[in-house]
DNA sequence: GTCTATAACTGGATAGAC
DNA sequence: GTCTATCCAGTTATAGAC
């Protein structure tokens, strides 16, 4: 095996195990989630994972990092979409919920509600907040409001409550089957619409 | 002291574990909840609340047995509020969301979602299940959408979204101001309405 | 009745064999 | 590289002092 081979056995590997962790730390939680279950879960002994990530908490930021940048560029991007600002949100909302960003979601979701979420972690959650997410947003709802496809009223009010209501789906979809909700999008866009 | 006002005394200590247990619970789950925390919270040291419960497990038990039987006398109740089936779902609705029944629909969320949960509250969400908790809300929808007040389309399926959708909010609720969704109740029915 | 001390166990992290 | 054995910290539950 040659060097460059053994390098990218490695990055695999550490890929595994990432993978394997965010399925885990997605449905459990940092404290619900032991490395025992990560390990079953990569197929590797649990001793091992130690020699990719030096901890558990280790492993934890990392994901919530990638995690935030994944949902920031999915929300930056919603202005390029093609179509009103309804067919934009609409979009957005089914990538959310698609099982794929379901995760990353998740795992936001449960390192803010979490209180063993490290502080590394917590000052990375303020940097992104979710009023930077909807701030976001703001532009293109104001411009569905102004074309009357949206409803009257605080544009910050209503997008809070929105995104409120796609988390707490999200948080539950784990539970039902994959991807139900994505079914049920134009109902919960009567939240948003006159 | 006589004894009956022994036996109050002792009553008031476990109804204080129990009040403690449910605020902790339901924000952390089963295995989240330390009986440390439980105790600090009540006020008490940690061992003497095994002098009042034999085991966490059975505290947790027992208050998500009561919030069971608690939230099912809610839904059993809504047939006989005054007003239209819109207003009564909507009261419903301010029900679950308010702080006390809060806890209790919150620690159920945590029993159904954790796998820490003892086998013998597994049964006992079994018997209580969603399902019969829409089967129950249906007739009421049916009549609203007869009357012209719901939209169309399958009751069970809308009313599954909508529950799942309040439940999911419950969950945040937590982090966010106390009974700052009830006033999101009109914005939130309009996934019910035409 | 209540507290403190402790036994038994679980899980994160390290070390050493292969 | 990977696994098994082990250390150490924290938790449940019990026992014994006051």
């Amino acid at each position: 095996m040659t060097l460059k081979e053994q390098d990218y056995a490695q990055d695999e590997r550490r890929e595994e195990i990432k993978r394997a962790a965010l399925k885990v730390f997605a449905r459990k939680g940092i404290s619900g989630t032991k490395m025992s279950m990560i390990a079953a879960e990569a197929g590797i002994s649990q001793g091992l994972s130690y020699r990719y990530f030096s901890s558990k908490e280790e492993l934890f930021s990392l994901l919530v990092q990638e995690a935030l940048e994944e949902a920031q560029t999915a929300i930056a991007n919603i202005g390029n979409l093609p179509g009103t600002p309804f067919e934009q949100l609409k979009a957005l909302t089914k990538n959310m919920l698609e099982e794929n960003h379901k995760q990353y979601f998740l795992l936001i979701q449960q390192a803010h509600t979490s209180d063993e979420t490290p502080v590394k972690v917590k000052q990375l959650l303020d940097q992104f907040s979710s009023k930077d997410t909807i701030e976001q947003l703001i532009p293109i709802f104001v411009k569905g409001q102004e074309m009357g496809e949206f409803c009257e009223g605080d544009p910050h009010r209503i997008l809070f409550l929105y995104l409120s209501v796609i988390s707490g789906l999200m948080i539950q979809d784990v539970y039902t089957d994959e991807n139900y909700w994505v079914n049920e999008i134009d109902s919960l866009m009567k939240i948003l619409s006159k």
